[in-house]
DNA sequence: ATGGCTGCAAACACTTTGCATCGGC
DNA sequence: GCCGATGCAAAGTGTTTGCAGCCAT
């Protein structure tokens, strides 16, 4: 994470550590959760800097804003691709990784669909063209 | 989506069949798109009707919200479980329906993914528990 | 020492709610 | 005719922004 802000030219703040370390730890929490527990460790934190930060994470690509059905959009570091399951009753959340992962729906253990998204997320053939036209050799990272 | 409403003793008013109809013709609009479209129809619909009816359709199971990656909630007719292929760059949606779907990745025809999500989204073992509890053989549907 | 980052609070955008009226059943 | 649904506008919630001081570089 270091790198990536050098990279990017931004500075590692002791705010970035603690947000980046709880978004690390607790892979679900929203915004506000985020800001709760970053209020526990440093109490004069402001929601203005878990906003921004989580922006700049995310736009970094060290985070994911994850949509999880329902509720409003959670964050998680960026790891493997794996599958969410999201109860719309509780909102709980399970994570099922990749390799062990979806295979067959047994995997779901009890899991009741009522329905399912799959999103790919990325650059559709025009702008990658344009960005790859745009994007110096070596330089560019947005 | 007549039926659907009646079974849940809801009226049938001419602001739900025009929204839904929108929702159906045009599946990746936010509510903003929804309520502007609306209003060329009828130009005294209020937002409030279509965030109530749009909630409403939802909780019917009659459209889903799609989260979208980065943009905010999108709305869309309930529909076979198809995969979205969403540019982080300028926010188009396309759409590929599962049969002819997602089987080989030259289906994506281009489009180059940086991330994926697959959510789904249901009920877990234990509020599909207490849901069947609760529930009466017929009456009950929340 | 400098310019980016932060905290604070105001601004903003989106969604929900209260109430009187309207209209489906 | 009754009770739910609507339109309007105000309130609520979540997020962004402006600015002065602070701190990583």
């Amino acid at each position: 994470m270091v790198d990536r802000l050098r990279e990017a030219g931004k500075r590692l703040t002791a705010e970035r550590r603690l947000l980046f370390d709880i978004v690390s730890k607790n892979p679900h929490l929203d915004a506000a959760g985020i800001y709760k527990l970053a209020l526990e460790v440093n109490p004069k934190i402001g929601q203005a800097t878990v906003y921004r930060t989580l922006n700049l994470l995310a736009e970094l690509e060290l985070v994911d804003v994850s949509p999880l059905g329902e509720a409003h959009g959670h964050y998680e570091v960026r790891a493997d691709d794996h599958a969410h399951l999201i109860c719309v009753e509780c909102g709980s959340v399970r994570e099922i990784p990749p390799p062990d992962g979806l295979r067959t729906l047994e995997d779901l253990e009890g899991f009741e669909v009522r329905r399912t998204e799959l999103e790919l997320i990325g650059l559709c053939p025009a702008c990658a063209k344009k960005r790859r036209e745009k994007e110096a050799p070596q330089t560019g990272d947005e």
